[in-house]
This record gives C-alpha cells, sequence and structure tokens, in this order.
DNA sequence: TTGAAAGCGCTAACAT
DNA sequence: ATGTTAGCGCTTTCAA
C-alpha cells in the first residue's frame, strides 16, 4: 500500500497523448491548450487524483512558494494569534509555511534560518526573539545578511545592519491608549511592571510613558518606572512582590495602577496583589497589553490593549511575498493598536 | 542586494577542482573523501557560505524530510504543546515541519492534505478535527485514501477505512486517575461537564465513567453523565450553568465534584460556580485534564491530568519517520498520562 | 496551439 | 577515492 508508484506530469501526458509541456501548460494555466485536449488531461489527472510534485516545481522555476516563520514560542498567546494570521495570508496567496520555534535562542534562531535558506524560502518572517533586543546583536545581524543574503527577511523589531523590512506594533501608541485611559479614570501615581528594558517594544513604552509623566503630570521616580522583570506568570508575581516592597521600603503608598507589560505578567501581578489584600480595581487598577484569552478569564477581567492580528499579519505576508518577487516595498510599517478594551480591572473612577 | 546569483555544487567543484559528486559526497558525508580535498572543499562552502538545495535534494533522492503536520488550531494551549514536542523532536531528526491549521474544517483539512502531499511530505500529522471523531468520515477517509495514499498517517485519534497510525493518550486511564482522586477525597456524586459525545477522547472517557460509577458506586444517572457542552471558556461557563438549572429543577443537590473535559472549560466552569456562590473546592471539587499554564493562573488553581508532550510529540515523529522509511511500525500506539496534578480545586477531604 | 529539449541543483549508480 | 552520467519532475524557451 506504500507502494504505487508516484504519477507524474509524463504518465499524464502520455495517455493523453500529449506533450508534457501541453500537460504544465493546463496545471499551471501559463498558456492556452485546446479545450478538447485540456478535458482529457484534466480527466486524467482527476483520474489518478494527480498532484504535481511542489520540490520539481519548485527546483525549475525557482519560486518554492514557501515562507518560513521563525517565532520566539508558538505556545505563547500572543505569537499564537501572529503565527495563525500570518499562515491564513500566506494561505490566501498560495503560500506554505514552515514553522520554526527558536525560544528565544540565537543559536536556534541561526540553525532554523539555515534550514530556511536550505529550503529556499521565498521570505522570512521572524517574531520575537533577536530581533525584539533594543540593540541588535551584531552577531545575528551577520548571520542574516550572511544565511538570509537572499531572503527577504520581515520582522516585527528591528535587525540593525541588515536591510531587513520592519513590520511592528505601534508600542508608543499602545501604552498612550493606556495612559490616556488612567488618567481619565482619576489615576496619577501609576506604575510600570514587568519586561527588560533591553527589548526594543518594551523600551519604547517605558520611553514613551516618561514623556507622558510630563503631560499628564504622573507622579515620577524610578519606583514607578524600573519595576523590571520578564513576561511570564511567576515572574509577573514576583516582580509585583518586589514592588510593594520597594514602596514599603520607600514608605511610598502603593500605585494607584499599573500597567504590566503583557496580559500573562498582568494575570501573576494580580495574583499577587490579591494575596496582599488589595481590591482590584478599587485599590489598584490593572491593565496590559495582547488582549489574549487569558484577560476573558481571569478575575477580575483584565484591561488590555488589542491588537488586530489578521491584519499585522497580512501586511507581514503581503511585505514577505513583495519583496520575494523583488517588488519594491516600505522597510517600515507601523501598524496602530485596535484600540484598548476596557474590563473590570481598570474600570474604576479615581477620585482625584 | 537581492540579486547574488545562488551558487551551487558545480560552483564549488570546479573552484575546487573537483566533480560535483565529490562535493556531494562530503555534503552528505555519503563517502570518503582525501582529507586533502574534503578541507578545501569545506573552505569553500565557508567562503561562499553554501547552503546546498533541499529542494534539489528533495528531487533527487525523493525523501524530502519534511514531515507534515495538520492541527485543529495552534491556539490551543493543548496543541501548541503537543505541535512544539513534535517539532523538537522532527527537529532533531533532522527534518523540516510544514504546519497547517484546519480549524476543525473538513474542506480545510483536506485542502491542507493536499499541499503537503505536492510538497511530498514523507508523513503527515494530524492532531485534532477530522480524526478526533468517534464515528470516522467516510469521506475524510477516502481523501486520506487518494491524496495521502502513499504518505504515511499518523493521527491524534482514529480514521477508519484507513491505515493509518495511531498515537493517543490513553484517555480512559486519564479519567481513571481522576476518578481515583475523587474517590479518595470522598466524593461520590460526581458529574461530567463539555465536552461533546461524538468526540472520540470525550466519548471514551464518559465510557470509563460510566463503567467506575459501578465500581465506585458513584450516584448514577444522565443528570450527572450527560452534561454535553463544547471546549471552550464560554461554553464552559454555559455548560456549568445548565447544569446547575437541570439539578434545581430536579431538585437535586448539587454534585460535589466535577470533572470537566478541558482546563478551558474548566476555568469557564469555575467561573459560573464563583457566580453561584459556591466555593471551589469545599463546595464543589473541580477537575479536568491537559495541565495547560492556566492551571496555575486560575483561582483557586486547578487540577488536571498531565501528559507528556514530549514523549508523545517523540512517538508520533518516530512513528512518522520510520513508516516514511518503509519500516514496520505499530499502527496502533496508547500513550499513558503522565499523571494527575492535584492543585486546590480538588484538594479537600469530603466527609461521607 | 503544441512539441522537443534544455535546465533547475542535487544524488546515486557505475566506472575507473 | 573520484569522476561521469543519468535521472528526479517540473517549467520554459524556442521552433514549428
Amino acid at each position: 500500500m506504500q507502494t504505487e508508484k508516484t504519477i507524474t506530469i509524463y504518465d499524464i501526458a502520455k495517455e493523453a497523448e500529449v506533450s508534457p509541456a501541453t500537460v504544465s501548460r493546463v496545471l499551471t494555466g501559463s498558456a492556452n491548450v485546446k479545450n478538447e485536449k485540456k478535458r482529457r488531461i484534466m480527466a486524467l489527472i482527476d483520474k489518478y487524483n494527480f498532484k504535481p510534485s511542489a520540490v520539481a516545481r519548485g527546483l525549475s522555476d525557482t519560486k518554492n512558494r514557501i515562507i518560513g516563520i521563525i517565532v520566539a514560542d508558538i505556545r505563547n498567546s500572543f505569537y499564537a494569534d501572529m503565527y495563525v494570521a500570518c499562515e491564513n495570508a500566506a494561505s490566501r496567496e498560495g503560500y506554505s509555511v514552515m514553522l520554526f520555534n527558536s525560544f528565544a535562542s540565537m543559536d536556534i534562531e541561526k540553525t532554523q534560518m539555515e534550514k530556511l535558506a536550505e529550503w529556499r524560502a521565498d521570505a522570512i518572517i521572524q517574531l520575537g526573539g533577536a530581533v525584539d533586543a533594543r540593540k541588535s546583536s551584531a552577531e545575528y545581524a551577520r548571520a542574516v545578511n550572511e544565511v538570509a543574503g537572499n531572503i527577504p527577511f520581515v520582522v516585527s523589531g528591528k535587525m540593525d545592519g541588515t536591510d531587513c523590512y520592519r513590520v511592528s506594533i505601534d508600542h508608543a501608541r499602545a501604552l498612550e491608549m493606556i495612559a490616556a485611559h488612567l488618567y481619565e479614570k482619576g489615576n496619577r501615581r501609576i506604575a510600570l511592571v514587568g519586561g527588560r528594558p533591553d527589548v526594543l517594544s518594551t523600551y519604547i513604552k517605558y520611553q514613551r510613558f516618561l514623556e507622558l509623566t510630563e503631560k499628564y503630570d504622573f507622579e515620577r521616580g524610578n519606583l514607578y518606572t524600573e519595576n523590571w522583570g520578564g513576561y511570564g506568570f511567576n515572574e509577573g508575581e514576583k516582580t509585583m512582590d518586589e514592588m510593594f516592597k520597594r514602596f514599603r521600603l520607600a514608605g511610598v503608598p502603593v500605585p494607584e495602577a499599573i500597567i504590566c507589560i503583557n496580559d500573562t505578567t498582568a494575570a501573576g501581578a494580580i495574583k499577587r496583589i490579591n494575596a496582599e489584600g488589595l481590591r482590584i480595581p478599587e485599590d489598584i487598577s490593572v491593565v496590559s497589553y495582547d488582549n489574549v484569552e487569558l484577560c476573558e478569564i481571569i478575575e477580575p477581567s483584565l484591561s488590555s490593549v488589542a491588537y488586530d492580528y489578521e491584519t499585522i499579519g497580512k501586511i507581514m505576508v503581503k511585505t514577505a511575498i513583495d519583496a520575494g518577487k523583488g517588488k519594491e516595498v516600505s522597510h517600515e510599517r507601523l501598524v496602530e493598536p485596535a484600540g484598548l478594551v476596557v474590563r473590570r480591572s481598570s474600570n474604576f473612577e479615581r477620585i482625584l
């Protein structure tokens, strides 16, 4: 059962009494074929359930219709959402996707890049990992240039020293949405929670927050802005714990609101806040980014900045494909967040 | 920059003053090459950063080293965990993965299968979707036989009418673990919540539950066993709501414990239980399956059956690859769950 | 509109 | 140990 000879374009041609070229023509629709023959050919294709080899096609016309995606970790909801959007977009354009997880390890990222290069992917999209760094790694940049020298590289962050295409979320705008909301609700003592300053998107948010601190006259001081941590649940809890200690030590009352670096981190922070016996949002409002499913699940439901993943994916893939075809494409696209979804965790008017 | 001629094995051969075959030999390590030449060749490979075309190789030796994965929805933590395990295993064996989401639509599944067939994937692994059905779709079975007639098909459920390879979790065993735990904690009135009986894994759990109802002398009646629903958060909440209504209508006190069909559904059920003013686990214990990250995040933390994803992935991939090589492989593997992780939601001794 | 033939970049006999 | 050559299954000039 594993052994029926795989049928080729030649088999079809022979039985249809035409040349292989003609079969190819009806397959690709690249030229006119007399209806009579076309029907004969299509009938055979159907009869044998013939599927032309994408491999052979890839070899002969050097367009593979493969787009490679390197993602930090698909188990992360944010990336999963992004990935699905990309796959959908690619699929609509007739492209297949090769997915590789890098677990944010540069070595793995390079290995995956090499595999993609070997597959002659028409383009590579990288989400997270090395392209998220505030200071691009020169080593990785070199790898991108060498390994993928001929392959358009589309990234969610940036990669200095390469001519990659950048399609990023406007993180500054996301922070603004949160700040405006919190301000309107009467919050003035607001703290940033989680994330690392060496991550570009985190740093951008941090910077804009500092700027808005002036505009909105938020309370200032690194007690509020330097509560660095990670991007996971446990880390959120831990960072929140440390923050409570810092404020206690400084003899300053805890902030009225916190802006967590993402939903998972926020969930951890919320756990710690509950343990502290503080109420959300009455004592502390909580807001974050990404608007993944978790926001509806946790208690209280979590306000979060939503992104239009479908659109971002579409732009990334279009950029990738067009660049792969050698078209002129903008090297920098900033995508506006869809908006802040206000839920219970921040839906509270604080009296000034 | 997009235009350096891609270099081939011939270019290397010429410059190294050897034949293309020799270059191929050092590339594949398939035969001995004199050290002197080997060094020269490797130097050139390095110099030009040459990556042999996987496409050409695939064409010439008919082994692509691609394994296709069709998954119901990668955004679902359970599948994401499974996928990552598969990708890891595949990667270790030198295989690349093509991932396709089917969103549990049979039409899409068939399309994805066709693409994989065109890519001459060495094997296809399908997680969820049509292969999860209790009664396999004859239509899908036909597609599997036709489209992937030559490609080994490894599934997480089953597909009657095909000679696919089955690597499944022992769901009956998973139910047993939960039942034993609940029994030991003194629960006797236990209800099943969520899922659909036309889904194989769900049905298997249901059946075993009925059997154990005898053994453990659990309260019986379809009030306890027929609270069907879906697999999502909102559905969990809804199913729980309906269940409360049914019990109230029947004048029966709510169960002491519920077994939800997965963690997300459990989260929904928990929300509804909280809304009812009942305490978990004091009034109702809650247990479910999959042990995804959410279990630690929600309040109270959720007891759940854990699977060893790495192992399952390894087995699936090994089966896929071996079958692809034409080796004799077992057509049916049942993988034991790793165990029940008891957390707060069920950690309560009920007085009999 | 159609066919013949060259080539895409590699591997695998088969010679030597 | 190494070179020659014939594919692998398509697409694509180039002719007819």
